[in-house]
RNA sequence: GGAGGGGUUCCCGAGCGGUCAAAGGGAUCAGACUGUAAAUCUGACGGCUCAGCCUUCGGAGGUUCGAAUCCUCCCCCCUCCA
């Protein structure tokens, strides 16, 4: 049995679940047993005054176990997932460096896979274009804008549906900043083909979706009653936000904003923000089915079989 | 007690003799996903031995070649008059 090159790239862990799975929870505990530091994988805990809303861990919590790459935003700026992955890997560098193991925890599973098999060169995005792109789409209608990509970058037309405004907005964004499809650009690769550290992949959550869903709502309801109304108010009467902002378009926020705005009745807030909640969890599950990773179906033994996992991994 | 309006597939809600397993929306489920991703989009959605068949439109009868749609009685709900 002669192993080849054993692995020697440093350990991280990555802890992927579902929102209100209670991810946080169990990294805080694998922190004070472990020589691990926190780094969140989340695009609405990167902003800052959004807490009650993101389920943001408060002091007390982050005292005990500091998160990396939270309030890192101000709410009218937009994160991606390439600012992630290199802001990811500086943070993980920073922690292997200090002889600690990294435990980059979340569900943002975009910025998971960003991580894991990196990204493409492609150009950031362009507040300009894309606003020129939005007002040609109001006037000609996205369909049209979708024959206009399929003569400049068929291959890219083929795969993004006629009706995905956000994809058929950035593929032609892409070709009007490099002149190339974008297509042609995703075949060619990205930068740092292999990543500095070996990953051990864990996913937790209730292994039920009922109970999930319970969860779900549960943690909505304690978010209106921690003051979430409150919270909006402040953001939005503070100026500079709009709501087609990527911090507003986060789920509760979203629901939040209308209902201050009018467009809901209170109680349709409520149910609108817990089903938005809902069907979050669901696309994240689809990601984690595909993704390779162990499962910690949630109970009493998810922190001792975690420990056993990453400990077993650090041989 | 009287005059109207209504009960439709998980929910809301169209349908008002055949083209109806029944528009549309919501929920749910499944999927896609490369700098907005807590986003954006797609599909399925009564059942089955699935190009066909079976069971559905408050209940029971009836008319008709044929009914969710028409008639009769019954049971609920709402509005108004008393």
């Amino acid at each position: 049995m002669g192993s080849p090159s054993p692995d020697r790239r440093p350990l991280a862990v990555l802890l992927m679940g579902p929102t209100a799975a209670g991810k946080t929870e169990l990294a805080v505990e694998i922190v004070s047993r472990l020589p691990c530091d926190i780094v969140s994988v989340d695009s609405a805990l990167v902003y800052r005054g959004m807490d009650i809303g993101t389920a943001k861990p408060g002091p007390e919590v982050l005292a005990r176990a500091p998160h990396r790459l939270i309030d890192i935003c101000d709410p009218t700026d937009a994160y991606s997932a390439a600012r992630f992955r290199a802001d990811a890997l500086r943070e993980m560098a920073a922690i292997a460096g200090a002889g600690r193991i990294p435990l980059l925890v979340g569900g943002t599973m975009l910025y998971f896979r960003a991580l894991s098999r990196g990204l493409s060169i492609l150009p950031s995005a362009n507040a300009d274009l894309r606003g020129q792109i939005n007002r040609e789409a109001m006037e000609l209608g996205w369909e049209a804008l979708h024959r206009r990509l399929a003569a400049v970058d068929p291959v890219s037309a083929r795969r993004i549906h006629p009706r995905d405004p956000q994809r058929i907005q950035r593929a032609l964004e892409v070709y009007l900043v490099t002149g190339a499809p974008m297509s042609e650009l995703l075949d060619q690769g990205g930068e740092q083909p292999e990543l500095p550290f070996r990953l051990l992949k864990l996913a937790y959550g209730p292994s039920d979706r009922t109970v999930l869903h319970r969860r779900i709502e549960q943690r909505f309801l304690r978010m209106l009653d921690l003051g979430f109304e409150q919270e909006v108010r402040a953001l939005w009467a503070r100026g500079g936000l709009t709501p087609d902002m990527p911090s507003m378009r986060s789920v509760g926020y979203r629901q939040m904003l209308k209902y201050l705005l009018g467009a809901y009745t209170y109680d349709a807030m409520v149910q609108r923000g817990i089903i938005a909640a809902r069907q979050l969890s669901k696309r994240q599950m689809t990601w984690l089915r595909a993704e390779h990773c162990v499962w910690l179906p949630a109970s009493e033994a998810s922190l001792a079989q975690a420990l056993d996992l990453i400990e077993a991994a650090c041989r």
